[in-house]
DNA sequence: CCGCGTCAAGTTCAT
DNA sequence: ATGAACTTGACGCGG
């Protein structure tokens, strides 16, 4: 069975992205926002209930500086009810989530200052999945990082660095393949290096392709294997070109034409797909529309 | 109160 | 060597 997801936003809805100037940034302002921002998430979370939607990918942005040194709130204890309430809701109703960290998070960095900085970033995604009571399925999605000139060398790098993050962070762990640096077949390699799951993108991999002669269903065949028992469901992600902008850029709503196609050759697993467009919700109810069988439980549309 | 320049963070690529 | 793009919306200052 497939399960759609989307990211971090939901347009019909307050955003959970509140966040406020480093230079603005005080212990009270900070738990202000996290706590306005957690609220939003709820909402998010029961509004995907209402329209069947089990899988969702929450903001790494939800308590703001999570990861900087300004922000010395206890959060975990402070907001500890909040957290409770919405890790609840997200167990007792079946849901997926996960995080991802952005781009300037690069755990294989040759510089010591950016890879730890990226290390302690993991740890605070951890940190407010752990907050919420969610086990190590609820994932944390990292690319492998920068090139430097020597793609094994940064391999290598990302291996070692991974050797040194915590345990609960390990088992959150999920690497992706990128659209520029690692391949679905570099990252299945590392992965199998260090023994965590690998999420194949496969609008990444339409830009950057290896497997020469392999189709997208026999590499997410080869990711899903990188998948035991206690990491849940394979997670892949699925997006459209933004025709116009440059190669990588994420579509706006989803191409349901070449989902149909896509959808087709993947339909008999059991996948969490992730959909990177714009339009967030809006595609997932588009696909719903064509196929209300993918509708989860609780779904509104009947 | 509105609009627009700015924002924690890194890497890559173009000039 | 320097700067823009990436991606992206929300903040918050200045008028």
């Amino acid at each position: 069975m497939i399960r759609l997801g989307y990211a971090c936003i939901n347009t019909q809805l307050p955003s959970p992205n509140r966040t406020c100037r480093l230079r603005n940034a005080s212990p009270e302002r900070i738990i202000e926002l996290a706590r306005c921002n957690l609220e939003a998430l709820y909402e998010i979370l029961q509004w995907n209930l209402d329209h069947g939607v089990q899988v969702f990918r929450i903001s790494s942005e939800t308590i703001p500086f999570g990861s900087h040194e300004i922000n010395r709130v206890d959060w975990p204890e402070i907001l500890g009810p909040r957290l409770d309430r919405i890790g609840a809701f997200i167990r007792e109703n079946g849901m997926r989530v996960s995080m991802h960290p952005g781009q300037y998070t690069v755990l294989n960095s040759p510089k010591q200052r950016v890879a730890d900085n990226a290390a302690a970033e993991l740890v605070y995604h951890d940190r407010l999945l752990e907050g919420f009571g969610l086990d190590a399925r609820h994932k944390i999605v990292l690319h492998v990082g920068g090139v430097y000139g020597d793609r094994e060398a940064a391999a290598r790098r990302f291996t070692d660095a991974h050797a040194r993050l915590p345990e609960p962070v390990k088992r959150r762990l999920i690497i992706e393949n990128d659209e520029k640096n690692f391949t679905a077949e570099a990252v299945l390699a590392i992965a199998g290096e260090v023994s965590i799951p690998m999420v194949f993108d496969a609008f990444h991999h339409a830009c950057l392709p290896s497997f020469e002669g392999r189709s997208p269903r026999w590499i997410i065949e080869r990711a899903a294997a990188t998948w035991s028992a206690e990491d849940g469901r394979p997670k892949i992600h699925y997006s459209d070109q933004w025709v116009g902008k440059h190669a990588g850029a994420h579509s706006e709503s989803i191409d349901l034409k070449a989902f149909r196609r896509f959808y087709e050759t993947i339909r008999d697993m059991d996948l969490d797909v992730m959909l990177e467009v714009k339009d967030k919700e809006r595609s997932v109810l588009a696909v719903y529309d064509e196929r209300p069988e993918l509708a989860g439980e609780g779904s509104a549309r009947t």
